[in-house]
DNA sequence: TGGTTATTTGGTTATATTACCAAATAACAT
DNA sequence: ATGTTATTTGGTAATATAACCAAATAACCA
């Protein structure tokens, strides 16, 4: 590759792949409303707390969520609030690409 | 996973993931300045030719590029333009944690 | 028709990601 | 100190992605 800007999309890379799994999206949708604890994405999650556990060290290795320590309990937040409308964007892709699939019966 | 939402969450991984690799952001960038045709970027990529066709089929599949074919050229677009914004989030991701490891060594 | 250029498709191998289990750590209550 | 709850870490097996090569298409030109 040999445009410069090859390492900043290396780094924007790194960032998207964090975002890229169901249930990370799912993560950072829920924080958007506020800090939750691990114990709360496990329930909702359905998967083993480990499994939520990896996910959100993803998150947070991708400097997308932060941690906060209280008695027991770890509580995750969002560190960048611009995400929300990030996901807005991909809604949009989503109703134009369902848009296309139903315009082909008609 | 209990919630409904997840399907939604679903639907937003399959285009993160799309948009989640260094060519394919590198793709992306360049294609917000319009349109491209495939010979393009193999030369700016530098990787093998099918290389760059699966990169561009894997963003025509999540909806996030349209192609056009004129002559012996396939030039592609980009679909949304809320795209540009989108990561305009992910360089304001990349920029506060550069400041967090910066702050590290004052 | 035959050749050339542009692109896609299929196959294969290497690499990365995911999920679960089991064990380790950490904080608090008894 | 011991137990309990909340969470992280390490290991491993299954699955998904990526890159390259070779072959197949497709459009245009001689």
């Amino acid at each position: 590759m040999k445009n410069t800007n090859m390492a900043l999309s290396a780094a924007k890379a790194k960032i998207l792949k964090a975002l890229a799994h169901q249930t990370r999206i799912y993560i950072v949708e829920e924080l958007t409303k506020g800090e939750k604890c691990v114990c709360e994405f496990v329930e909702a999650v359905g998967s083993d707390f480990s499994t939520v556990s990896k996910h959100l060290s993803v998150l947070k290795d991708a400097g997308i969520v932060k941690v906060d320590k209280r008695g027991q309990k770890v509580f995750y937040s969002l560190k960048t609030p611009c995400v929300k409308g990030f996901l807005d964007c991909v809604e949009t892709i989503i109703k134009s690409n369902l848009e296309e699939q139903n315009s082909m019966f008609k």
